[in-house]
Order: structure tokens, then sequence, then C-alpha cells
DNA sequence: TTAGTACCTACAGCGACTGTAGCTTCAAGG
DNA sequence: CCTTGAAGCTACAGTCGCTGTAGGTACTAA
């Protein structure tokens, strides 16, 4: 009673839907769980903390395929944890240049926006930037 | 001679694959252009500034869709540009979103790389935390 | 003429789900 | 015991924005 979760107990677990789980089994991440006698999928706790570990890297950004390496990782506890490591610390960079990337786009963006005071199509600043890749690179403005 | 141009061309001036240029012709984004007696697709400045339009905009992280209104309302030139401008904003606050969702990110994972000293993957730190949620929720740290 | 590049169509695949159709099974109330 | 409604099942299509591939045709320069 303690130990057995059904597919929607899952999902709850792991903020995630229904289908999801389903697929995370399809694609061989979460382990195919015991059917009951009327064929639905019966998970035990090892099924909901791996589930767990699935969403919360997920909601961390990583990408199933580093996920499905880290989990192999973990199934060997005795090995040592610097390809772990190594594989946040890649994350981490990964993370920081889209914070770069996406901080210069929002400046690109305010200073598109500020300088539209026009009211008609054919005046305004906007489609005028993004007619023109130039203007957003070395324009002062004005 | 100015004004025609092959897809070859027209993806070296969007910065994009030939793959997409068609792409974009599928999908009702570019107009079909007028073919060559060997069924070769010649291009005008129009087609050009259009795509620069398009692949400037999706520099700039606008949806596909997002575009497509753009490109509607640009259409029509004596249109109020209040709902391009509407679009440019609503596209800011999304950006803005997901910097901010990136940065609490990046934080959760340089103090989870911090913390982790262990040589094993028993002990790793890493792995822990992608394990439990609550460890990054409110922990200070040990 | 020939070689090499660029072009053509049509379609499959990516990542990570999400939605749908058309069923079956289960739990609770009457 | 029966019914009703929620939850589960399979299988597959769709999302977004391309990208890659196969197998062919057209163009260009030497």
């Amino acid at each position: 009673m303690s130990g057995n979760f059904s597919i929607g107990e899952m999902a709850k677990t792991g903020n995630c839907k229904v289908q999801t789980v389903r697929y995370y089994e399809q694609i061989g991440l979460l382990p195919a769980p015991a059917r009951s006698a009327g064929n639905q999928r019966i998970y035990t706790r090892a099924h909901r903390d791996r589930l767990r570990f699935i969403r919360h890297a997920r909601e961390m950004g990583f990408p199933l395929e580093r996920i499905r390496e880290i989990l192999a990782l973990g199934d060997d506890p005795s090995h040592s944890c610097e390809e772990v490591d190594q594989i946040a610390r890649e994350h981490l960079r990964d993370v920081e240049s889209r914070i770069e990337r996406l901080q210069s786009l929002r400046a690109e963006l305010e200073r598109m926006i500020s300088e539209c005071t026009a009211n008609r199509v054919a005046e305004c600043r906007v489609i005028e930037v993004l007619s023109n890749h130039e203007l957003c690179l070395h324009d002062e403005h004005e």
C-alpha cells in the first residue's frame, strides 16, 4: 500500500502528464513496471524516485540524453562522480550562454520598442528594425 | 541582373539554409517565386527583403506565427502600428521571463556543483540534488 | 564534353512532449 | 448487483522550426 502507485499518482509526483510517464517508459528512461490483472501499470517507490530524478533534471533544463547518461552513471554507486560533475558544469556553461544571448536580445527589443512613436505602419520603427539588421548592429539612434 | 536571385543567394542573404527558404515558401511565409525554364526558383528583391525580415525577426526569437502576423499588418502601410508594437512588447516580456528562469536555474546549478566534493557517485551531491527537489528549494547548505 | 556544383521533389527525423480516438478497467454510490 | 464517471489502455498524429537524405535534373566553367 505504501509502495505502489498508479500512473496518475506518478504523474502528480513528477509534476507532469500521464502521457509523459508512458513516454519515458517508451524511450527506455523508466523501466516498464508490473501490470495489474486489468493491464494497468503498477509502480514501485523505485520507479517514483527515478521519475522524480528525471523530472527535476528536466526542470533544470538537462536534455533527456544527458539525464540518461547521468542515470547510467548513478546506477553504479562506486563509480567516480567526476563525469556527473562534468555534465553538470557543461550544462551550466550552456545556461550561461543562453542567458547572455537573451540579454542582448532583450536590449535590442527594448531599444526597438522605445524608438517606435509612429502610429502608422509605414513609419513603424519596429518594422523598420526587423527589416534591416544593420539598424540594430551599429546605430546609435536617429 | 540586379533584381534576380537564386535560392542559394537567398539563403546566403538570410543566413539560413536553402531548405529553410523552401520551407518558408511551403508554409506560406514567402510567396512562391517565378521559375526558370529548368524549373529553378527566381527571386526578386521583394522576396529577398521579405526573407531578410523573417530571418531577422527569427534571430530576435519571434515565433513564425508572430512573424506571420507582423507581416500581415505590414502589408497595409496605413495600418496603425499599435498591434505590431503590442506583439513586440509581449515578446519582450516573454524574453524577460525566460531570462529570469534561466538565472535561477544558473544559481541552482552553481550551488549544486560547488557542493560536490565527493569522488564516488554514492556521495555525489549533484545526483543527490537531482534526486530531490526539496534540497534546492529550502536548504541553506549542509 | 565533362566534371562539379547547385538545384529539384518528397519525405523522414529531431526533442520532448501533447492531443486524440476508441476502447477497457476500476472505485464508489444507490 | 448495477451503473456511472473517472482513470487507464494502445496507437498514432501533431507541435515548432527546421535539417538531412535519396535520387534525380539543371547550370556553369574549363
